[in-house]
DNA sequence: CGTCTTTTGTTATCCGACGCACAGACGCGG
DNA sequence: CCGCGTCTGTGCGTCGGATAACAAAAGACG
Protein backbone atom coordinates (compact mmCIF):
# COMPACT_ATOMS: atom_id res chain seq x y z
CA UNK A 1 0.00 0.00 0.00
CA UNK A 2 1.95 3.39 -0.99
CA UNK A 3 1.73 5.95 1.50
CA UNK A 4 0.07 9.07 1.66
CA UNK A 5 2.94 11.43 2.39
CA UNK A 6 5.46 12.89 -0.32
CA UNK A 7 8.74 11.13 1.70
CA UNK A 8 9.43 7.57 0.15
CA UNK A 9 7.93 4.81 1.36
CA UNK A 10 7.94 3.00 3.87
CA UNK A 11 7.97 -1.01 4.31
CA UNK A 12 6.40 -2.13 7.68
CA UNK A 13 9.51 -3.81 8.09
CA UNK A 14 11.17 -0.85 8.99
CA UNK A 15 9.09 -1.26 12.32
CA UNK A 16 11.86 -3.32 14.83
CA UNK A 17 8.79 -5.65 16.19
CA UNK A 18 7.52 -5.93 12.88
CA UNK A 19 10.82 -6.38 11.48
CA UNK A 20 11.83 -9.51 14.38
CA UNK A 21 8.50 -11.22 13.34
CA UNK A 22 9.08 -15.15 12.18
CA UNK A 23 8.46 -14.59 8.33
CA UNK A 24 5.25 -16.77 8.50
CA UNK A 25 3.45 -14.25 11.14
CA UNK A 26 4.69 -11.17 9.15
CA UNK A 27 3.34 -12.19 6.27
CA UNK A 28 0.31 -13.11 7.99
CA UNK A 29 -0.22 -9.88 9.60
CA UNK A 30 0.74 -7.81 6.45
CA UNK A 31 -2.65 -7.86 4.68
CA UNK A 32 -3.79 -5.89 7.93
CA UNK A 33 -1.24 -3.40 8.20
CA UNK A 34 -2.64 -0.19 7.34
CA UNK A 35 0.26 2.90 6.50
CA UNK A 36 -1.03 6.11 7.72
CA UNK A 37 0.70 9.05 8.24
CA UNK A 38 1.54 10.97 11.52
CA UNK A 39 1.42 14.60 11.19
CA UNK A 40 3.07 16.64 13.68
CA UNK A 41 0.88 17.63 16.66
CA UNK A 42 -1.41 14.97 15.75
CA UNK A 43 -3.27 13.88 18.90
CA UNK A 44 -3.41 9.68 18.96
CA UNK A 45 -5.31 8.96 21.70
CA UNK A 46 -6.21 11.11 24.79
CA UNK A 47 -6.04 10.06 28.32
CA UNK A 48 -9.15 7.75 28.59
CA UNK A 49 -9.78 7.47 25.31
CA UNK A 50 -11.27 3.85 24.06
CA UNK A 51 -8.14 3.32 21.17
CA UNK A 52 -9.18 0.84 18.04
CA UNK A 53 -5.61 0.56 16.93
CA UNK A 54 -2.05 -0.18 17.61
CA UNK A 55 0.42 1.66 15.36
CA UNK A 56 3.60 0.53 14.71
CA UNK A 57 5.69 3.78 13.86
CA UNK A 58 8.28 3.41 11.04
CA UNK A 59 9.54 6.78 11.18
CA UNK A 60 9.23 9.92 13.58
CA UNK A 61 8.43 10.11 17.53
CA UNK A 62 5.15 9.61 19.54
CA UNK A 63 5.46 11.19 22.81
CA UNK A 64 3.83 9.28 25.89
CA UNK A 65 2.30 12.27 27.71
CA UNK A 66 1.07 12.90 31.19
CA UNK A 67 -1.49 16.15 32.13
CA UNK A 68 -2.07 17.68 35.44
CA UNK A 69 -5.30 20.01 35.87
CA UNK A 70 -3.26 23.04 36.30
CA UNK A 71 -2.44 22.90 32.32
CA UNK A 72 1.30 21.74 32.99
CA UNK A 73 2.71 18.47 31.79
CA UNK A 74 5.02 16.23 30.76
CA UNK A 75 6.23 13.31 28.90
CA UNK A 76 6.68 10.19 30.20
CA UNK A 77 8.20 7.92 27.18
CA UNK A 78 9.29 8.32 23.68
CA UNK A 79 7.84 5.83 21.13
CA UNK A 80 10.20 5.65 17.78
CA UNK A 81 9.88 2.92 15.32
CA UNK A 82 11.61 0.65 18.19
CA UNK A 83 8.00 0.32 19.73
CA UNK A 84 4.41 0.58 19.41
CA UNK A 85 1.34 2.98 20.27
CA UNK A 86 -1.30 1.24 22.20
CA UNK A 87 -0.64 -1.25 24.46
CA UNK A 88 -4.23 -0.91 26.03
CA UNK A 89 -5.55 -3.11 23.79
CA UNK A 90 -3.54 -6.31 24.80
CA UNK A 91 -2.78 -5.28 28.30
CA UNK A 92 -6.92 -5.58 28.67
CA UNK A 93 -7.28 -2.08 29.82
CA UNK A 94 -8.77 -0.79 26.69
CA UNK A 95 -7.66 2.98 27.41
CA UNK A 96 -5.05 4.37 29.59
CA UNK A 97 -4.38 7.63 31.34
CA UNK A 98 -2.24 10.33 29.29
CA UNK A 99 -1.93 11.81 25.71
CA UNK A 100 -0.49 9.91 23.00
CA UNK A 101 0.69 12.81 20.90
CA UNK A 102 3.54 13.09 17.79
CA UNK A 103 6.37 15.35 18.17
CA UNK A 104 8.13 14.40 15.63
CA UNK A 105 6.03 13.94 12.10
CA UNK A 106 7.00 10.73 10.45
CA UNK A 107 4.26 7.23 9.58
CA UNK A 108 3.14 3.95 11.41
CA UNK A 109 1.09 1.13 10.13
CA UNK A 110 -1.96 0.18 12.36
CA UNK A 111 -3.62 -2.97 12.86
CA UNK A 112 -7.16 -2.87 14.31
CA UNK A 113 -7.69 -4.04 17.77
CA UNK A 114 -9.44 -7.21 16.58
CA UNK A 115 -7.21 -8.75 15.00
CA UNK A 116 -4.52 -7.30 17.27
CA UNK A 117 -6.05 -9.46 20.13
CA UNK A 118 -6.32 -12.33 18.15
CA UNK A 119 -2.88 -12.23 17.38
CA UNK A 120 -1.39 -11.89 20.76
CA UNK A 121 -4.18 -14.67 21.86
CA UNK A 122 -1.83 -16.94 19.54
CA UNK A 123 0.73 -17.07 22.50
CA UNK A 124 3.56 -16.14 19.52
CA UNK A 125 6.50 -13.85 18.74
CA UNK A 126 4.23 -10.95 18.79
CA UNK A 127 2.49 -11.92 21.81
CA UNK A 128 6.35 -11.84 23.33
CA UNK A 129 7.74 -8.68 21.50
CA UNK A 130 4.27 -6.92 22.61
CA UNK A 131 5.51 -7.92 26.44
CA UNK A 132 8.98 -7.44 26.17
CA UNK A 133 8.38 -4.17 24.41
CA UNK A 134 6.03 -3.14 27.20
CA UNK A 135 8.55 -3.89 30.08
CA UNK A 136 11.26 -1.82 28.53
CA UNK A 137 8.57 0.96 28.27
CA UNK A 138 7.85 0.75 32.04
CA UNK A 139 11.95 1.05 32.57
CA UNK A 140 11.47 4.19 30.82
CA UNK A 141 8.96 5.75 32.62
CA UNK A 142 10.59 4.69 35.92
CA UNK A 143 14.00 6.25 35.03
CA UNK A 144 12.30 8.84 33.86
CA UNK A 145 10.35 9.41 37.73
CA UNK A 146 14.12 9.02 39.16
CA UNK A 147 15.51 11.56 36.57
CA UNK A 148 13.13 14.27 37.45
CA UNK A 149 13.75 13.82 41.18
CA UNK A 150 17.59 13.91 41.19
CA UNK A 151 18.83 15.41 37.69
CA UNK A 152 19.42 19.11 36.91
CA UNK A 153 17.69 20.54 33.97
CA UNK A 154 20.65 20.55 31.62
CA UNK A 155 21.18 16.93 32.27
CA UNK A 156 17.48 15.86 31.33
CA UNK A 157 17.76 18.22 28.78
CA UNK A 158 20.76 16.47 26.93
CA UNK A 159 19.35 12.92 27.67
CA UNK A 160 16.03 14.16 25.90
CA UNK A 161 17.64 15.03 22.70
CA UNK A 162 20.03 11.32 22.30
CA UNK A 163 17.33 9.99 22.80
CA UNK A 164 15.18 12.00 20.55
CA UNK A 165 17.82 11.48 17.83
CA UNK A 166 18.21 7.94 18.74
CA UNK A 167 14.62 7.82 17.39
CA UNK A 168 14.79 9.79 14.56
CA UNK A 169 18.14 8.24 13.37
CA UNK A 170 19.54 11.91 12.34
CA UNK A 171 21.63 13.90 13.72
CA UNK A 172 19.57 16.96 13.54
CA UNK A 173 15.84 17.59 14.76
CA UNK A 174 12.84 20.08 14.03
CA UNK A 175 10.86 21.04 17.52
CA UNK A 176 10.76 24.98 19.26
CA UNK A 177 12.41 25.53 22.61
CA UNK A 178 8.63 26.08 23.53
CA UNK A 179 7.34 22.40 23.20
CA UNK A 180 10.85 21.13 24.53
CA UNK A 181 10.22 22.90 27.58
CA UNK A 182 6.37 21.61 27.14
CA UNK A 183 7.70 18.29 27.36
CA UNK A 184 10.29 18.22 29.98
CA UNK A 185 7.73 19.93 32.16
CA UNK A 186 10.25 23.05 32.49
CA UNK A 187 10.35 26.45 32.06
CA UNK A 188 10.66 27.84 28.51
CA UNK A 189 13.44 29.92 29.25
CA UNK A 190 15.40 27.61 31.21
CA UNK A 191 15.54 25.37 28.32
CA UNK A 192 16.86 28.83 26.62
CA UNK A 193 19.49 29.10 29.33
CA UNK A 194 20.48 25.24 28.84
CA UNK A 195 20.76 24.83 25.07
CA UNK A 196 22.75 28.25 24.74
CA UNK A 197 25.04 26.94 27.10
CA UNK A 198 25.21 23.59 25.45
CA UNK A 199 25.41 25.69 21.87
CA UNK A 200 28.71 28.05 23.09
CA UNK A 201 30.38 24.46 23.84
CA UNK A 202 30.04 23.54 20.64
CA UNK A 203 27.69 19.93 21.56
CA UNK A 204 24.79 21.67 19.42
CA UNK A 205 23.69 24.16 17.51
CA UNK A 206 20.23 25.76 17.23
CA UNK A 207 18.33 27.35 14.94
CA UNK A 208 14.92 28.67 14.67
CA UNK A 209 12.52 25.68 15.52
CA UNK A 210 15.45 22.78 15.20
CA UNK A 211 18.72 21.65 16.93
CA UNK A 212 21.99 19.75 15.66
CA UNK A 213 23.75 17.64 17.43
CA UNK A 214 27.54 18.55 16.32
CA UNK A 215 29.52 16.22 19.37
CA UNK A 216 27.42 13.09 20.10
CA UNK A 217 29.72 11.42 22.96
CA UNK A 218 30.47 15.48 24.74
CA UNK A 219 26.69 15.22 24.59
CA UNK A 220 26.02 11.57 26.29
CA UNK A 221 28.96 12.69 29.02
CA UNK A 222 26.72 15.91 29.61
CA UNK A 223 23.58 13.66 30.10
CA UNK A 224 22.80 11.99 33.28
CA UNK A 225 22.92 8.37 33.45
CA UNK A 226 19.53 7.80 32.92
CA UNK A 227 20.11 7.91 29.31
CA UNK A 228 22.44 4.90 28.89
CA UNK A 229 20.21 3.13 31.42
CA UNK A 230 17.32 3.47 29.83
CA UNK A 231 18.86 2.52 25.94
CA UNK A 232 20.79 -0.80 28.12
CA UNK A 233 17.83 -2.02 29.13
CA UNK A 234 16.36 -0.87 25.42
CA UNK A 235 18.84 -3.31 23.85
CA UNK A 236 18.69 -6.14 26.10
CA UNK A 237 14.97 -6.45 25.63
CA UNK A 238 14.60 -5.35 22.29
CA UNK A 239 17.69 -6.89 19.93
CA UNK A 240 17.80 -5.30 16.49
CA UNK A 241 16.06 -7.37 14.44
CA UNK A 242 18.51 -9.33 11.84
CA UNK A 243 16.65 -9.29 8.68
CA UNK A 244 15.60 -6.04 7.12
CA UNK A 245 13.45 -5.89 4.11
CA UNK B 1 -0.38 -24.27 54.68
CA UNK B 2 0.36 -22.48 58.54
CA UNK B 3 2.07 -18.79 58.11
CA UNK B 4 5.42 -19.16 59.73
CA UNK B 5 5.32 -15.52 61.86
CA UNK B 6 3.80 -14.96 65.06
CA UNK B 7 0.87 -13.13 63.45
CA UNK B 8 -2.52 -14.97 62.18
CA UNK B 9 -2.29 -17.15 59.32
CA UNK B 10 -3.08 -15.72 56.17
CA UNK B 11 -5.09 -16.92 53.46
CA UNK B 12 -4.25 -16.77 49.45
CA UNK B 13 -7.32 -14.98 49.25
CA UNK B 14 -6.16 -11.81 50.86
CA UNK B 15 -4.36 -10.95 47.65
CA UNK B 16 -6.61 -9.25 45.38
CA UNK B 17 -5.34 -10.98 42.28
CA UNK B 18 -5.46 -14.40 43.66
CA UNK B 19 -8.86 -13.84 45.42
CA UNK B 20 -10.12 -12.46 41.85
CA UNK B 21 -9.57 -15.86 40.04
CA UNK B 22 -12.02 -18.29 39.71
CA UNK B 23 -12.59 -20.83 41.81
CA UNK B 24 -11.38 -23.44 39.68
CA UNK B 25 -7.64 -21.60 38.93
CA UNK B 26 -7.56 -20.69 42.50
CA UNK B 27 -7.77 -23.97 43.57
CA UNK B 28 -5.62 -25.38 40.77
CA UNK B 29 -2.78 -23.31 41.97
CA UNK B 30 -3.31 -23.64 45.70
CA UNK B 31 -0.77 -26.98 46.42
CA UNK B 32 1.58 -24.27 44.29
CA UNK B 33 1.19 -21.29 46.61
CA UNK B 34 3.86 -21.26 49.26
CA UNK B 35 3.62 -19.08 52.06
CA UNK B 36 6.94 -16.70 52.76
CA UNK B 37 7.67 -14.14 55.47
CA UNK B 38 8.59 -10.92 54.26
CA UNK B 39 11.07 -8.79 56.72
CA UNK B 40 11.21 -5.53 56.94
CA UNK B 41 14.01 -4.46 55.00
CA UNK B 42 14.15 -7.53 52.72
CA UNK B 43 15.42 -7.20 49.48
CA UNK B 44 13.73 -9.57 47.08
CA UNK B 45 15.45 -8.97 44.18
CA UNK B 46 18.03 -6.22 42.67
CA UNK B 47 18.31 -5.11 39.57
CA UNK B 48 19.40 -7.31 36.88
CA UNK B 49 18.78 -10.13 39.17
CA UNK B 50 17.36 -13.56 37.72
CA UNK B 51 13.88 -13.93 39.66
CA UNK B 52 12.70 -17.42 40.63
CA UNK B 53 9.50 -16.68 42.20
CA UNK B 54 6.35 -14.31 41.52
CA UNK B 55 5.37 -12.71 45.26
CA UNK B 56 1.72 -11.99 45.66
CA UNK B 57 1.48 -9.93 48.99
CA UNK B 58 -1.57 -10.19 51.72
CA UNK B 59 -0.25 -8.07 53.51
CA UNK B 60 3.04 -5.49 54.05
CA UNK B 61 4.57 -3.32 51.46
CA UNK B 62 7.01 -4.07 48.54
CA UNK B 63 8.60 -0.74 46.79
CA UNK B 64 10.16 -0.65 43.86
CA UNK B 65 13.09 1.59 44.27
CA UNK B 66 15.90 2.89 41.27
CA UNK B 67 19.38 3.63 42.32
CA UNK B 68 21.69 6.29 40.93
CA UNK B 69 25.48 5.64 40.57
CA UNK B 70 25.67 8.84 43.67
CA UNK B 71 23.92 6.50 45.92
CA UNK B 72 21.00 7.97 45.76
CA UNK B 73 17.19 6.65 45.24
CA UNK B 74 13.92 6.79 44.26
CA UNK B 75 10.60 4.42 44.86
CA UNK B 76 8.74 4.62 41.36
CA UNK B 77 5.99 2.14 42.79
CA UNK B 78 4.84 0.78 46.10
CA UNK B 79 2.92 -3.01 45.32
CA UNK B 80 0.72 -4.14 48.28
CA UNK B 81 -1.89 -6.89 48.19
CA UNK B 82 -3.25 -5.59 45.72
CA UNK B 83 -0.45 -7.13 43.50
CA UNK B 84 2.19 -8.39 42.45
CA UNK B 85 6.31 -8.99 42.63
CA UNK B 86 8.45 -10.52 39.57
CA UNK B 87 6.27 -9.39 36.36
CA UNK B 88 9.41 -9.53 34.36
CA UNK B 89 8.55 -13.65 34.78
CA UNK B 90 5.98 -13.30 32.57
CA UNK B 91 6.02 -10.22 30.61
CA UNK B 92 9.66 -12.26 29.21
CA UNK B 93 12.67 -10.03 30.52
CA UNK B 94 13.31 -12.55 33.22
CA UNK B 95 15.38 -9.44 35.03
CA UNK B 96 14.53 -5.79 35.34
CA UNK B 97 16.33 -2.57 36.94
CA UNK B 98 15.57 -1.75 40.17
CA UNK B 99 15.29 -3.18 43.10
CA UNK B 100 12.30 -4.68 44.87
CA UNK B 101 12.17 -3.96 49.12
CA UNK B 102 9.80 -4.79 51.94
CA UNK B 103 9.05 -1.07 53.24
CA UNK B 104 6.69 -2.14 55.58
CA UNK B 105 6.80 -5.80 56.91
CA UNK B 106 3.97 -8.63 56.30
CA UNK B 107 3.88 -11.83 54.29
CA UNK B 108 3.44 -13.38 50.54
CA UNK B 109 2.74 -16.06 48.36
CA UNK B 110 5.07 -17.15 46.06
CA UNK B 111 4.88 -19.17 42.63
CA UNK B 112 7.16 -20.43 41.31
CA UNK B 113 8.52 -19.27 38.11
CA UNK B 114 7.74 -22.20 35.84
CA UNK B 115 4.20 -22.64 37.17
CA UNK B 116 3.79 -19.11 36.67
CA UNK B 117 4.64 -19.11 33.05
CA UNK B 118 3.03 -22.51 32.13
CA UNK B 119 -0.29 -20.82 34.22
CA UNK B 120 0.49 -17.67 32.19
CA UNK B 121 0.26 -19.48 28.42
CA UNK B 122 -3.01 -20.80 29.70
CA UNK B 123 -4.61 -17.56 28.36
CA UNK B 124 -7.06 -17.66 31.42
CA UNK B 125 -7.87 -15.02 33.96
CA UNK B 126 -4.60 -15.05 35.60
CA UNK B 127 -2.92 -13.85 32.60
CA UNK B 128 -5.59 -10.97 32.27
CA UNK B 129 -5.00 -10.12 35.64
CA UNK B 130 -1.26 -10.08 35.40
CA UNK B 131 -1.56 -7.91 32.45
CA UNK B 132 -4.09 -5.49 33.87
CA UNK B 133 -2.13 -5.51 36.72
CA UNK B 134 1.04 -4.38 35.00
CA UNK B 135 -1.06 -1.69 33.37
CA UNK B 136 -1.53 0.04 36.74
CA UNK B 137 1.82 -0.29 38.10
CA UNK B 138 2.45 1.81 34.51
CA UNK B 139 0.08 4.35 35.45
CA UNK B 140 1.51 4.29 38.80
CA UNK B 141 5.38 5.15 37.95
CA UNK B 142 4.21 7.63 35.82
CA UNK B 143 2.26 9.53 37.42
CA UNK B 144 5.26 9.02 39.56
CA UNK B 145 7.11 10.92 37.05
CA UNK B 146 5.30 13.79 36.82
CA UNK B 147 4.53 14.12 40.05
CA UNK B 148 8.44 14.50 40.96
CA UNK B 149 8.83 16.73 38.26
CA UNK B 150 6.11 19.21 38.99
CA UNK B 151 4.94 18.88 42.96
CA UNK B 152 6.50 20.29 46.08
CA UNK B 153 7.84 17.96 48.78
CA UNK B 154 5.06 18.42 51.02
CA UNK B 155 2.48 17.45 48.16
CA UNK B 156 4.50 14.06 47.26
CA UNK B 157 4.60 13.94 50.92
CA UNK B 158 0.95 13.51 51.68
CA UNK B 159 0.51 11.01 47.88
CA UNK B 160 2.75 8.63 49.60
CA UNK B 161 1.26 8.32 53.14
CA UNK B 162 -1.96 8.17 51.77
CA UNK B 163 -1.08 5.51 49.18
CA UNK B 164 0.93 3.73 51.99
CA UNK B 165 -1.84 3.41 54.62
CA UNK B 166 -4.21 2.47 51.89
CA UNK B 167 -2.10 -0.45 51.30
CA UNK B 168 -1.33 -0.97 55.20
CA UNK B 169 -4.85 -0.89 55.56
CA UNK B 170 -4.02 0.77 59.17
CA UNK B 171 -3.97 4.47 60.09
CA UNK B 172 -0.56 3.84 61.19
CA UNK B 173 2.96 3.31 59.87
CA UNK B 174 6.21 2.31 61.38
CA UNK B 175 8.74 3.57 59.26
CA UNK B 176 11.63 6.73 60.28
CA UNK B 177 11.60 9.65 58.49
CA UNK B 178 14.66 8.86 57.17
CA UNK B 179 13.69 5.65 55.35
CA UNK B 180 10.97 7.85 54.34
CA UNK B 181 13.31 10.45 52.72
CA UNK B 182 15.04 7.59 51.00
CA UNK B 183 12.14 6.43 49.12
CA UNK B 184 11.29 9.56 47.87
CA UNK B 185 14.62 10.57 47.33
CA UNK B 186 14.97 13.81 49.55
CA UNK B 187 16.47 15.18 52.07
CA UNK B 188 15.54 13.84 55.30
CA UNK B 189 15.49 17.31 56.97
CA UNK B 190 13.01 18.79 54.42
CA UNK B 191 10.94 15.43 55.79
CA UNK B 192 11.10 16.43 58.72
CA UNK B 193 10.42 19.97 58.32
CA UNK B 194 6.93 18.81 56.00
CA UNK B 195 6.07 16.62 58.82
CA UNK B 196 6.19 19.17 61.56
CA UNK B 197 4.02 21.16 59.48
CA UNK B 198 1.45 18.71 58.74
CA UNK B 199 1.76 17.75 62.47
CA UNK B 200 0.47 20.84 63.80
CA UNK B 201 -1.90 21.70 61.59
CA UNK B 202 -3.60 18.04 62.94
CA UNK B 203 -3.51 15.76 60.26
CA UNK B 204 -1.16 13.35 61.29
CA UNK B 205 0.66 12.30 64.76
CA UNK B 206 3.97 11.66 64.57
CA UNK B 207 6.50 9.53 67.08
CA UNK B 208 9.98 8.06 67.01
CA UNK B 209 9.41 5.68 63.95
CA UNK B 210 5.93 6.00 63.33
CA UNK B 211 2.74 8.11 61.40
CA UNK B 212 -0.47 7.74 62.13
CA UNK B 213 -2.96 9.51 60.39
CA UNK B 214 -5.67 11.80 62.06
CA UNK B 215 -7.47 13.68 59.92
CA UNK B 216 -7.36 11.39 55.68
CA UNK B 217 -9.58 13.99 54.25
CA UNK B 218 -7.74 16.72 54.81
CA UNK B 219 -4.67 15.06 54.02
CA UNK B 220 -5.84 14.12 50.70
CA UNK B 221 -6.71 18.06 50.14
CA UNK B 222 -3.44 18.74 51.02
CA UNK B 223 -1.83 15.96 48.76
CA UNK B 224 -1.43 16.25 45.07
CA UNK B 225 -3.91 14.92 42.43
CA UNK B 226 -1.61 12.08 41.61
CA UNK B 227 -3.04 10.34 44.64
CA UNK B 228 -6.44 10.53 43.23
CA UNK B 229 -5.55 9.80 39.59
CA UNK B 230 -3.40 6.28 40.34
CA UNK B 231 -6.04 5.37 43.24
CA UNK B 232 -8.86 6.21 40.32
CA UNK B 233 -6.80 4.19 37.70
CA UNK B 234 -6.45 1.24 40.37
CA UNK B 235 -9.88 0.91 40.70
CA UNK B 236 -10.56 0.90 37.31
CA UNK B 237 -8.51 -1.29 36.25
CA UNK B 238 -8.34 -4.10 39.13
CA UNK B 239 -12.43 -3.86 40.74
CA UNK B 240 -12.05 -5.60 44.53
CA UNK B 241 -12.65 -9.29 44.25
CA UNK B 242 -16.18 -10.21 45.28
CA UNK B 243 -15.62 -13.35 47.10
CA UNK B 244 -13.14 -12.99 50.09
CA UNK B 245 -12.35 -16.61 51.50
C1' DC C 1 19.55 5.39 86.92
C1' DG C 2 22.95 6.89 83.62
C1' DT C 3 25.17 5.94 79.15
C1' DC C 4 24.79 5.17 74.25
C1' DT C 5 22.55 4.94 69.91
C1' DT C 6 19.01 6.20 67.03
C1' DT C 7 15.81 9.37 65.55
C1' DT C 8 14.11 13.90 65.13
C1' DG C 9 14.23 19.12 65.29
C1' DT C 10 16.61 23.75 64.35
C1' DT C 11 19.13 27.11 61.99
C1' DA C 12 21.80 29.41 58.32
C1' DT C 13 23.53 29.45 53.76
C1' DC C 14 23.57 28.32 48.86
C1' DC C 15 21.89 27.11 44.35
C1' DG C 16 18.84 25.91 40.59
C1' DA C 17 14.74 26.80 38.63
C1' DC C 18 10.43 29.65 38.56
C1' DG C 19 8.14 33.72 37.17
C1' DC C 20 7.86 37.92 35.01
C1' DA C 21 9.07 41.60 31.96
C1' DC C 22 11.12 42.57 28.31
C1' DA C 23 14.18 43.02 23.98
C1' DG C 24 15.84 41.16 19.93
C1' DA C 25 15.78 38.20 15.89
C1' DC C 26 14.13 35.49 12.36
C1' DG C 27 10.92 34.48 8.62
C1' DC C 28 6.65 34.59 6.37
C1' DG C 29 3.02 37.08 3.77
C1' DG C 30 1.62 41.04 1.62
C1' DC D 1 11.02 45.45 1.82
C1' DC D 2 7.94 46.25 5.28
C1' DG D 3 5.09 44.64 9.05
C1' DC D 4 3.81 41.34 12.15
C1' DG D 5 3.71 37.02 14.47
C1' DT D 6 6.55 33.50 16.20
C1' DC D 7 10.52 32.08 18.36
C1' DT D 8 14.57 32.98 21.18
C1' DG D 9 17.79 35.56 24.48
C1' DT D 10 18.49 38.26 28.90
C1' DG D 11 18.10 40.06 33.48
C1' DC D 12 16.54 40.01 38.10
C1' DG D 13 13.74 39.07 42.21
C1' DT D 14 11.76 35.10 44.56
C1' DC D 15 11.35 30.55 46.42
C1' DG D 16 11.79 25.72 47.49
C1' DG D 17 14.77 22.44 48.64
C1' DA D 18 19.81 20.82 49.08
C1' DT D 19 23.65 21.05 52.16
C1' DA D 20 25.88 21.24 56.48
C1' DA D 21 26.58 21.63 61.31
C1' DC D 22 24.37 20.85 65.59
C1' DA D 23 21.09 20.38 69.39
C1' DA D 24 17.63 17.78 71.59
C1' DA D 25 14.84 13.97 72.72
C1' DA D 26 13.39 9.22 72.94
C1' DG D 27 14.36 4.45 73.56
C1' DA D 28 17.63 0.55 74.46
C1' DC D 29 20.49 -1.60 77.61
C1' DG D 30 23.47 -2.53 81.20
Amino acid sequence: MPNKSSAPPQSPSENFILATLPEMDFTRLLPDLESIDMPLGWVISESGDHINYVYFPVSGIVSLIYDLEDGSSSEVALIGNEGMVGISIFMGGDSMPGTMKVQSEGSAFRLNRKIMKREFALNGKLQHLALLYTQALICQTSQTAICNQHHSLEQQLCRWILMSIDRLHEKRMDITQELIATLLGVWRESISHATNKLESDGLIACARGSITVLNRSKLEARACECYRAVKDEYDRLLPQPKHSK
